[in-house]
DNA sequence: TTGAAACATGAACGAGTATTCATGTTTTGC
DNA sequence: GCAAAACATGAATACTCGTTCATGTTTCAA
């Protein structure tokens, strides 16, 4: 959505993370750092974040445990950084597949469909973003934030080319947001085994003309 | 929602929770054990499930720490329950404010704003059903479950009464979930100063009507 | 009144784990 | 080739916290 592609070369980090610990300095120290974020990711997707001791991720990563320091200042610290990374993942994910689109609810439906296959295909990282409020609420809100904002900066164009009718911008953000999430919930924690082109039907149907009969 | 209200009176507990604590036996015991609850209700609610500590909740309630396994097996047990007992809460105060409405989209609205209602007097218990997923993923997916099926239950039979258009009742429900979710969320967790009627509103709006010109 | 059951206590145990550090090894710039 | 910087190690530190238990106190039925 609205959003845009995020930069990956990692300049001095703009959002949010404290005080980090300086970006590794050889190559080796690039990988190794990568291993133990991989590593993270996994454990934590897992056992989650309490469950998950540096011990499981330094082991799983395949280092020793005193090595995680050298690339994160504490536990919190890597989490909050595979939350934002994350939600760069996803957002350009879905701005992928929008981007060529042009009416609004083509655009809603595909951006949609397009998360639900990310979410499919990362059920991991879903658990992670849930477990976030509690870890790191400030990473958590900005997550959904941005998610928002994109949300409402779509439906403003729209509404201005008249693709669709004209309504509470915010509100319909979070509306089209927690459909988006329940939907993805029902797939990964509910397992069912619906597929993702219907349920896009549906919800299209759903958003695009209501209710009403 | 559809759902009946549950009895209060503890009958032998048919849900989840496995082999629990034998039930107080005197007057005083069932104090005490509400107490603890209590504690652990506000306790949990603001610190999280893993930084609040037995001992944080037995002080909070005014008792030893030993007192604790007198009426909980373990700390995970007290959770469960606090989370069935939250599900039995919301879930009575929304069938209580939709039960004399006849029209779906009339039960719709009131029904979200009676949830919003909730979420906003209970923070404390709506963090914790985000938590259940990773402490207690069974007692979490009865929550959502359950109010599911209620949805999904209202739906057909307004299809039926001719009151809203077909549609698959499934999907539909976990939208309009999402929606009261994602709505609930803005309000206690990013604090929005939204008042509940106007988002009832444009919420109604969009569920009536859609997005369509 | 009295004995038994229910309830209450808080110190002690044991297991787990985030973080540090003194010591090695590898890589880099020159 | 060599010093210095960067990286790696894993044992030791310094906790926290869930749970148990031996010992009291209160309540209740008869």
């Amino acid at each position: 959505m609205g959003t845009t592609a995020a930069p990956n070369k990692q300049a001095p980090q703009k959002t949010s993370a404290k005080a980090a610990t300086p970006q590794p300095k050889t190559a080796r120290g690039e990988a190794t750092r990568r291993a133990i974020l991989a590593a993270a990711e996994r454990v934590i997707g897992e056992k989650g974040y309490n469950d998950a001791s540096i011990g499981h991720i330094t082991s799983e990563a395949g280092v020793a445990q005193g090595t995680f320091y050298i690339y994160f200042k504490t536990k919190e610290q890597v989490f909050s950084e595979l939350v934002l990374e994350m939600g760069r993942l996803v957002r350009h994910s879905i701005s992928e597949s929008t981007a060529t689109l042009t009416d609004h609810l083509d655009i809603e439906k595909a951006g949609l469909t397009a998360f639900l296959r990310f979410v499919r295909a990362h059920p991991n990282l879903y658990k992670i973003v849930q477990e976030a409020l509690f870890v790191d609420p400030a990473a958590y809100r900005e997550y959904y934030a941005k998610f928002a904002s994109g949300y409402r900066v779509g439906l403003l164009a729209a509404v201005k080319k008249g693709q669709i009718s004209e309504g509470d911008a915010e509100t319909r953000a979070w509306a089209l947001m927690g459909i988006a999430r329940a939907l993805g919930e029902q797939l990964v924690v509910f397992t069912t085994q619906k597929n993702i082109p219907e349920l896009g039907d549906s919800a299209q149907e759903l958003l695009a003309n209501g209710l009403k009969p």
